[in-house]
DNA sequence: TCAATAGTGTCTTTGAGACAATATGAC
DNA sequence: GTCATATTGTCTCAAAGACACTATTGA
């Protein structure tokens, strides 16, 4: 054998040799939309809400998936993602962030897919609902994510805990649920999670997985970044920007205390909400001082 | 068109008519070894270290890189990952993590290649130094990963911040170095981070990048979770725990305030270091309580 | 005046950080 | 006793949490 160039070992090398997975990106797109309010002097509710499109074709036929697509082969994974989001709704510059890439071998019954999910957060008033596409059914849905049970069993070197949640999902006129089932492990110092879909419903591939994780992701990091404000447009008010919080994190919280806390995250201005019904409220922009 | 059923479709599914990336996996193992201490009344301070094996054959050939290798088409990504953690250390049941994936399409020179990181935390104590591989040169450096330069520029809508890293990878004979850049950027509400490599040095593909988000991650999640523990044996000094903090951390701790904070994680034993040359150490262990 | 939301003040508890003091074994 | 590390005590300050109070608009 003699010596090669990189060059020449380049030039000879042949890419088919070894099997090959197709690789996907999915899209875990939220945002948050105002509740009907009937009585107008009262504010409205918020909800969080998911992306999600009904499948016309095999596999998961007539079932509900995240929106997402095939990884080019000049692409890169972000601009795969990127350009999944443009198409499902318009937008661009818009965050993005890769949440968690699963590799099951079965995940997919048509061949061995690797999908790489990624979780975008957008303002809902800067999308004109399902943006130009007439064929396929889109729609937003309503993400709950509720713990059912939860029960831990104590072993030699650790325990087991085992949590069920239930994943809901309801659109106006379509209610979706899955159940899950996490899997915490202490075994010595070694600690394990994993959560596995116990009852599907009408949801294609792990893609309840993916939203669950999706949601872990985000409560966790509202605690410590700043992503909440790009579910709100330019100019709010500190209760919306509360409600998204407390939509997030699933509890109520404390108006002083959660004002001390963002305060110098936001920078008042001079305008006022109109039409209320009760006192008007400062409006407010972001404003990043780290 | 007549309509197919899910296996009717499955059967005719034909996966090679898309064209798909290899993937792999690539594994930054870290543990934390003792310095020499030639004066033995003195303990001894730790390093933080990661595996890498020197490369054979091209691409990159005689740089170092990052334990890896092609996922294969039955097996998961985590399988894939404790699979190749074995065959080069030897271990199973360790703490493992998936970190990031990357999908530059030009990250290898080969072909279009996706790679899924993992980070890997084990016990030096544990490990008979690259168990197995005698072909193979591998070994264990010493990282840091040094801020050089920390530059921020205002903008219409936020700011540009750039940071220039050297990561610094060292074993007895070998001494790597490479030039990171990270750059955030805040548009409006959008943050943006990402890392470049602007003088690669020894290191092969994009794998400075990968040393480099595990750090981060590790440092991340030292903080608020227990997976320090995993660096060290079963017994352990409060002392030595508090070393692995600061070596990770990459700063001074104080004892009194370190002990109180790890005080509910640990529960002491009976027994005691032996030949010191100072007062014995109690020894603890590991104790999950949350 | 009332309904409804906007906005502020303050007390308590908790935890992080800094620093000091005492203890113990090898030599 | 001295060196070197082990272990505990306490003061301060900042942040988190709980709760109460005042302000402003439209009807």
């Amino acid at each position: 054998m003699t010596t090669q160039s990189e060059a020449e070992f380049l030039k000879t090398y042949d890419a088919s040799k070894y099997p090959r997975p197709s690789v996907t990106v999915d899209m875990v797109i939220f945002t948050i939309i105002d509740r009907k309010q009937p009585n107008r002097r009262k504010l409205p509710e918020k909800d969080l809400k998911v992306l999600l499109i009904k499948r016309g074709g095999h596999p998961f036929k007539d079932c509900w998936a995240l929106p997402g697509g095939f990884v080019r082969q000049t692409e890169s994974i972000d601009a795969a993602a990127c350009r999944e989001l443009s198409e499902e709704t318009g937008l661009a510059n818009v965050y993005m962030e890769q949440l968690y890439t699963w590799g099951e071998p079965q995940r997919d019954p048509r061949t061995r897919v690797i999908s790489c999910s990624y979780m975008a957060l957008i303002d809902a008033g800067k999308i004109t609902l399902q943006a130009g596409d007439d064929a396929v059914d889109a729609k937003w849905f309503t993400v709950k994510k509720i713990l059912k049970r939860d029960k831990r069993t104590l072993t030699k070197t650790g325990f087991v805990q085992k949590q069920k949640f239930v994943l809901s999902l309801v659109a106006d006129d379509t209610s979706l649920e899955t159940q899950l089932e996490k899997t915490i492990t202490i075994a010595g110092k070694v600690r394990t999670e994993d959560e596995q879909i116990i009852v599907p419903g009408q949801l294609a591939f792990d893609h309840a997985r993916m939203i669950s994780y999706a949601l872990d992701r985000m409560r966790n990091k509202i605690e410590y970044t700043d992503i909440a404000f790009n579910l709100l447009p330019e100019f709010f008010t500190l209760t919306q920007l509360q409600q998204v919080y407390e939509t997030i994190l699933g509890h109520e919280l404390l108006k002083a205390n959660f004002r001390r806390k963002i305060e110098d995250k936001v920078i008042e201005t001079d305008q006022f909400t109109e039409v209320t019904g009760h006192r008007p409220s400062r409006l407010y922009k972001f404003l990043s001082k780290d």
